[in-house]
This record gives C-alpha cells, structure tokens and sequence, in this order.
DNA sequence: ATCCGAGCTTGACGCAAGTCAAGGGAGTCG
DNA sequence: CGACTCCCTTGACTTGCGTCAAGCTCGGAT
C-alpha cells in the first residue's frame, strides 16, 4: 500500500491521512534491480524520487572515467529534490540493490504543494538537509584523505548507534569512491591507522580504538 | 522602501503587492560596512537574508587558518536560506563591500509560508539554484586547478555578457580562495595559460584567446 | 580439489599543488 | 621624496596522492 510506505517516511511523519492520500494519488511506484541507472547528469529532470526499499547513490562520471559518489540514499530519503526548479539532473543515480521507489513528477508535485503548503515545508526541510550534506562534501574534500576518512568512520558509528563499532554496508572500492578517492589510497590510509593503533579492522567491520586522535585527524 | 528593494529582487518576481507587504512586514533591515562578519559556521541559525545592495561572501574557515570560498553573493541573492530547518548555519558569511540586508526571521517566515504557499515555491527555487551552485562546487573541487580556473573564466565571461572579455571584480587571491587555492598556485596557473595563448591577462580584466582550447581544460 | 575472477593490498614512480622564502610593483602615508 | 603596506609573482623544495603493475585472498563455479 503506498500511504503505508509515505506514512513510514521520517520526512512524511505527521501529516493527515488525508495529505498521505493527496500524495500517494500522484506516487508512481518503480521497482528496480540493481545497478539500474535511474537518471544520468545532464537528464531532463521532471520528477524525483522517494526511496522506499533498497538502496541508491548519487554520483558524477567524469570525462575520464573517474567516478565520484556525492552520497548513498538510504530508504525513506529522497532523491533529485532540486528538479522541481531546475530543468536538468546535476548527478546521476544508480540502484546499488533491488529498490522500490516512488516517483514524483514536478508538475503535480507543485500543483499538489499549492493546495497543501504543509507539503513545501516538508521538501524545503529535505532540500535543507540536502544543503547540508553537500555543505559537508564541500568541505571534505579541501581535507586531505586521511581527514575524509576519520569522519566518515565516525559517522558511520554514530549512525549504526555504536561509539566504536561499525560496519560498512559495501565493498571498500565503493567507499573509496564516496570518499573522492581511489581504492589504492583507501587501502594504505587505513594501514596506517591500523598500524597507528587508531582503529581494527575485520573484513567490512571497523572499530575504533582511538577515539579522540581519530577525531583530532577528522579536523584536519 | 523596503517593498520596492524585493520587488527588484529576481526571486520574488510574480509576487503580488499584497504578497510582498506580508514579506516586507517581517524584513528586519540592516546595514553593514565592509569586512563585516554577518555570522560564523556553526552559529544558532535563527535567520536568513537578502542581500539588497553590496555584496557578501559564505566561506568555510578550517582549523589551520585557510580559509574557502564556497559563493560570492549578489545583490538580489539570498543566503543562510538552509537555516529554515537547520539548527546551526553550515557556513560563515562575511561583506565584502559595504551592504544594505534583510534579515528573515525563520519562524516568522515558516508562519508567512503557510498562509501564501506561493513563498514556498520561491524558497524552493532559490534552494534548488543554490542545490546546483554547491553541486558544480563539489564537481569543481574533484577537477585540478587548471579546469576549476578555466570553468570560472568562462562561467565569468557569459556572466558579464561577452563571448571573450570578462573583469574580475576582487583580488585575485579573493578568486584563488573561490578555487579552492592559494594564490601562487593561481598565478602559476594563470600564467601557463598566458605563455600558452589561452587567455590575455591585464590587471584583473581576462580576455579569452583560445576558446576551445579552454572549453576542453574545463571538462577535465 | 582446482580454477577463476573480483576485490583488496603493496611497491615503485611521477606529478600536481601546497609551503616557505624572497623579491617586485603600485598605491598611500607621513 | 622615501618608507610602508598590500598584492602579486617567482623560485626551490616537499609531499600527498594518483597511476601503473604485480601479487594476494577468498568465494563461487565446475
């Protein structure tokens, strides 16, 4: 049922039934497998999407080849918000796993965001918090690698609710990718926090062992 | 005339007088000199503004003391606009001239949005022209220097309206900050172009020689 | 078991770009 | 007119990180 998938959106909480309603009237459900391409940079964008299973990036190719990942989508975030005013896709996006997701079309978004404003408060609070992910990307990559990564770790366990614990949830060439490096740098950097006794790390799994110098790298 | 000064701004074209009474009623004006810290990375974000007339810089300063330009404001522009539902501003701002601003009270913009659903579409839109500035910033910041000063030349150029002539309007090391360099980085990069015929440099006022030849350092 | 391939790691190397230090205008002040 | 400052430039040096090229490990297919 799709009120059901909207009513479970941490950014849909708390509207009526009847808004859920309104909303899922102009929902179009798409399932995806994985590794399907949802829409390239440079697109014509009229519609963005709203994740309700699996799991997505944002990204950019480069002329090169180079791929860089702007940031991982996870269920119940949305996706391509900036099209309701813009005519093109800034970065593309892939399904990293089977996904179901919704799509919204501008038009009958902004016609719907007219008659209930309570809508355009709730996609301009996930376009503020988009504006914050991409303030930190900014200021991650005028950080040198080993920074980049602190964080990321960090993050990582405040999010999985650990204060040393982690696991990552992809292969490390991907994190690589999300961290705007390559998987060569990836490898050394974290060699040398394990062999600096900052972390351990077990296939996919890190836990940190000093917090407060991995904090201190993750300034800079 | 408060009302007049949003009349002329871009973003708020359309509004009926009506319309813009309402947002004048909550525009607290201020008055800045030059230099003037408007609010600093990670302040209690309460407000956005509108910069009427002068012009402001948002910047990230880092530990170690540099310090990075993320946008140069224009009059007629707003920024801190991420502040509706953030608790702590991501960025600093700061004048770079003496400037005349409106400041919006967050909540008492929240309030005005419900009643005239159409404010939610114009901050929707600066949100998503601002989406996009930040998007082309991170792609920038995975280009060398070479391809961000080649992108900011060009983007310069159709900006002032002149396939090949454009002035810079601050110090270059103002634009090194924007690049994301320092300015003996710039200068060397400047000058390889000069010694290779791409551009002419006269003080801060550019000339584009070799177009395509700048159009191809651009994409990588 | 054996083979294979994907993902990861390691080493050697090169280059882009940052740092440090010094020197050159150009404008402004006394 | 010098002296000061600010901005820009230049040179020499250092280093972070990407590239290229091997190996390594491990899981799946046969």
């Amino acid at each position: 049922m799709i009120v059901d998938d909207l009513r479970r959106t941490p950014l849909l909480t708390g509207l009526t039934d009847e808004q859920l309603a309104k909303l899922a009237a102009i929902a179009l459900p798409v399932v995806l497998p994985a590794e399907a391409t949802i829409f390239l940079q440079g697109d014509p964008a009229d519609a963005f999407y709203l994740l309700a299973e699996g799991s997505v990036k944002v990204l950019k190719v480069f002329r090169d080849g180079r791929i860089a990942t702007i940031r991982h989508v996870r269920a119940g975030e949305t996706f391509g918000e900036s099209v309701l005013f813009n005519e093109t896709y800034p970065a593309a996006a892939e399904t990293m796993a089977a996904c179901r997701l919704y799509r919204f079309a501008s038009d009958d978004f902004r016609r719907l965001m007219l008659a209930e404003p309570e809508l355009g408060l709730r996609i301009i609070a996930a376009m503020a918090h988009l504006l914050v992910v991409l303030n930190q990307r900014v200021e991650e990559l005028l950080l040198p690698v080993p920074a980049r990564l602190a964080r990321y770790v960090l993050d990582l366990c405040s999010e999985q609710g650990s204060p040393t614990h982690c696991r990552l949830a992809f292969a490390k060439q991907e994190l690589a990718a999300r961290l705007g490096t390559v998987p060569e740098t990836l490898s050394r950097t974290l060699n040398r926090f394990v062999r600096g006794g900052l972390i351990a790390v077990d296939g996919n799994a890190f836990e940190v062992l000093n917090r407060p110098a991995l904090e201190r790298l993750a300034q800079q």
